[in-house]
DNA sequence: TGTACATCAGTGAACGCGCGTTCACTGATGTAC
DNA sequence: TGTACATCAGTGAACGCGCGTTCACTGATGTAC
């Protein structure tokens, strides 16, 4: 062979975590095969001897973006003491930092919206991720039974996932400051409710 | 004139119409002109004497959607009790229903994370009706000071569109029911704090 | 009122371009002897 | 160990296709007289 085993599987990594930047900042459908492969370093035609597809790809780079995200959250939960851990996660996640580069940020987020119309391989492929960061998530709160811990991680990614959207959409201004800040407050229960008369909860302290 | 004045517009207002619809469901690049005027009862050559590129139709679409989604909001906040408001935009928004009819949906979760990736002037195109939606579901909160609902206005649209992103990834399974379900009940502050020792707060009845 | 003309929304062919994919070829390196 | 051969990751030209856009043309209707 040319080129080792290694070398191989060096190439293809790379060309998957290059990939997984650009296609988080261009879109699923943002950036061409080509594009994509100079990014790597290397020219279009060499592609087809690592992906099927060009759709090969873009799950792959979409899977390495989500277990890149999970493992940041887990190693933050880590370093953190239980009571905050949530706190932790919620408040990287929903700073200017991360909106500014969805490259390097949230997968589901930068592709969700597109990924939901793609085919029905590609979406059960992001669906089984999605599980696997939503119980990562329930995993950080301590004393609480598994399913409403699950319930709860599901609350607060929506509301981390729907901020970051907006904020996006808002660019950079006021409003899109205002939206990370009541995104935190509400993922964290910190929100006022609702209901316009009621008290804010006072938390035990622990 | 071959057509009146008033044929021309409302030709155009049925392209803008489709097209909303088809777009929302594919995505803003998921479908060409051919085919979005085809859905119109017209051919592709007609399309530049009503719009002077295809992203302009995207923009007008993206608008009439968001228009529609605010007055929809806004005749239901009508005929609703004030205090239960926000409960029946929430309930309406988080349902089966929508999250497999994207098409008839929030153009935010449709097209949201596509959107912010598009030309400033669709992005601010975006954003101003963004401003005014939450503008609509701030003003259903009844005796909050204008900027605390505001904030509790873009807390539960973020949870709301979320949730909503989340649901579709997750399919129609029972993952995909939860996750309406807990984005229901944290848009409304129904929730379970995340803390996990914190009581739920009793609501004063008003 | 009736007639000749001007208008322009809509048609369908054609354009140039970029894309995903294919393919014949290259040449550095692993392997067999 | 040294040499001849086989392999296959990577190259760059070419493919077919679909797209956004342009353009010459059509013909029903509004308008001027």
């Amino acid at each position: 062979m040319r080129y080792s085993r290694e070398h191989k599987l060096e190439t293809h990594a790379r060309i998957v975590r290059k990939a997984s930047v650009r296609i988080r900042e261009k879109g699923a459908h943002g950036i061409g095969v080509a594009d994509l492969m100079k990014d790597a370093g290397l020219t279009h035609g060499g592609f087809y001897a690592h992906f099927d597809s060009r759709e090969a790809l873009v799950i792959e780079a979409f899977v390495y973006a989500m277990d890149r995200s999970t493992e940041r959250w887990r190693k933050l939960a880590e370093t953190t003491p239980p009571a905050k851990r949530m706190a932790a996660i919620v408040e990287s996640y929903l700073t200017p930092l991360h909106r500014d580069d969805p490259g390097h940020g949230c997968a589901i987020t930068a592709l969700g919206a597109e990924i939901a119309r793609e085919s029905s391989k590609t979406r059960k492929a992001f669906a089984a991720k999605l599980d696997q960061m939503v119980d990562m998530l329930a995993e950080q709160m301590p004393r609480v039974p598994r399913k409403a811990a699950r319930k709860q991680a599901l609350a607060a990614l929506s509301t981390m996932v729907g901020a970051l959207v907006l904020a996006r959409i808002a660019g950079s201004g006021e409003l899109s400051d205002d939206i990370l800040a009541a995104g935190s407050d509400a993922a964290l229960g910190r929100a006022a409710s609702p209901k316009p008369t009621a008290k804010k909860t006072r938390p035990r302290s622990n």
